[in-house]
DNA sequence: GTCCAGGCATGCA
DNA sequence: TGCATGCATGGA
């Protein structure tokens, strides 16, 4: 991967295996917008972007280095090989095909927090209302960056509300945990940062003690809030697909079954 | 009108 | 430990 600046947009070169659709719309995060042009434009980490693919390039719009360095970098996991990722992923057969059909799904590195409350939105709700409320919150409570972009609220913002207040963004019965959630981040009685450094396991067990999180909810914000590549979130979708691997998960999927998940939920919401 | 969605807490056996 | 049930909301 090699980068250089062209007026006030960062051009990425060399990356392979990164299809823009796949990636930012296929349920992992929830605040990137489709634009008529084909680029993409949303919020994370405090930072506005428009990203665009052009040819071999991908075009990051008015975007400093150090944002790009600081955050986008990591965010969209520029430094991995996922195409070496994915030849490994295809000695099963299933991810062979899917991944010939659906190629170029990376994991975003998302904001813990952000990915922690966004997955217990996203309990027995479907994407498109998720982003929907999730959209509701961030106008509501979060920062605002000029052109109806606003940040995701922190927790010491969203600590402020009651349970009401969640209700009235439409997340129905799930008000209650999201409000304890916040909180208790806020009061440091959850500690993301301690969580991110403990091993998979024990991460998983922490985050099953939060009031509203179970353990898909556990699973997603591992996987794409926490960095941990080996966690396999089960939902409705992929619960069709596990009858698929009646003998457990094939080998090559040691290390990153996340990885293996996403294409296998794509998959499934897309054949079954 | 009915069914479903990137499920979870609770009560009960 | 496992299973049944209630839960808010909006789109299909």
């Amino acid at each position: 991967m090699t980068y250089e600046r062209v007026k006030n947009d960062i051009v990425v070169k060399g990356v392979e295996c990164f299809d823009l659709d796949l990636t930012l719309d296929c349920g992992q995060a929830f605040r990137w917008v489709k634009q008529e042009d084909g680029s993409y434009s949303g919020v994370a980490g405090g930072y506005y972007l428009n990203i665009m693919k052009d040819g071999d390039c991908f075009i990051f719009k008015d975007t400093s280095e150090e944002a790009f360095e600081g955050f986008w970098r990591h965010y969209f996991d520029l430094d991995k090989d996922y195409a070496a990722i994915c030849e490994r992923l295809k000695e099963d057969e299933l991810l062979a095909s899917t991944i010939d059909t659906y190629y170029g799904i990376r994991i975003l590195n998302q904001d813990s927090w952000e990915a922690l409350c966004s997955f217990v939105i996203s309990q027995q709700n479907n994407i498109k209302r998720i982003k929907l409320i999730i959209n509701r919150l961030c106008a509501a409570y979060g920062k605002d960056l000029g052109g109806g972009s606003y940040t995701f609220p922190s927790a010491e913002t969203l600590s402020k509300l009651s349970v009401e207040d969640f209700e009235a963004l439409g997340t129905g019965y799930r008000a209650k945990y999201l409000e304890r959630l916040s909180k208790g981040v806020m009061s440091g009685e959850i500690d993301l940062n301690k969580i991110k450094a403990l091993p998979l396991d024990e991460a998983r067990k922490e985050l099953l003690n939060i009031y509203g999180v179970g353990i898909k909810v556990a699973n997603c914000a591992l996987l794409f809030g926490f960095e941990f590549y080996s966690a396999f979130p089960v939902d409705v979708w992929m619960k069709r697909v596990m009858e698929y691997y009646p003998d457990g998960l094939p080998e090559c999927f040691e290390g990153i079954e996340g990885i293996a998940q996403q294409y296998l939920f794509h998959w499934a919401r897309n054949n079954l």
